[in-house]
DNA sequence: AATCGGATCGTCT
DNA sequence: GACGATCCGATTG
């Protein structure tokens, strides 16, 4: 079965909702011959000067500039000294800039790749390789050289593709994680796996 | 089970 | 010069 690539229009709504429809999808990352994909279980909303908890929240600098460029486009950054978290960039109507963090996938396949990506003892179980959004990249492989890699696309080997309709009864909607400002948006969405 | 501190450095003030 | 959109191992209860 061959799974649809997400096309570039899906990026271009408010992120909050795409946030909430990336639930389901498939993140592929494809390293020489083999291929590593997870089922996106996590995934949070960041705006643009409404949102304070934002990157992009003071303007457009050299980090951030993927969250103002095209939608569908991975922006990569890299936080307390070891870690990097991977985000689609994501925005409708008239705002400037946006991007949706993906927190957590459950691994479907190249689950052996992760693991040995990951380095940490956790072979025994296959969840928490990945429930995490800097566990996520580093079992993906995910660093700076993704960072702008087009996600409607195979070519930047870093892509989303279709997956099971989540219901919104299944859903779970929350306050987002790790953040001081903005604390009481409620723009963490997420399925239980 | 819950809490705490250390690791570690790019980015912005 | 301070502080993270975090993780992990150790410690405590």
């Amino acid at each position: 079965m061959t799974l649809r690539l997400i096309n570039r229009g899906f990026y271009a709504r408010d992120t909050a909702a795409v946030a909430r429809d990336l639930l389901g999808k498939r993140l592929v990352r494809r390293i020489g011959g083999t291929e590593v994909a997870a089922m996106i279980t996590e995934a949070e909303a960041y705006k643009h000067r409404e949102d304070p908890a934002s990157h992009a929240h003071n303007g457009m600098t050299e980090r951030n500039r993927a969250m103002f460029g095209e939608v569908g486009r991975a922006y990569v950054y890299f936080t307390y000294g070891m870690h990097y978290c991977v985000n689609a960039v994501a925005r409708g109507g008239r705002s400037e800039a946006g991007a949706v963090l993906i927190r957590a996938a459950r691994p479907l396949s190249g689950k052996d790749v992760m693991i040995k990506n990951r380095g940490t003892g956790d072979a025994g179980d296959a969840r928490g390789i990945s429930d995490g959004p800097a566990k996520l990249a580093q079992a993906m492989g995910i660093g700076r050289r993704q960072y702008g890699a087009d996600l409607t696309r195979r070519a930047d080997g870093l892509f989303v593709t279709e997956g099971p309709g989540i219901p919104d009864a299944v859903v779970h909607t929350s306050t987002r994680v790790g953040i001081s400002k903005a604390v009481g948006k409620r723009w963490n969405f997420s399925i239980r796996v």
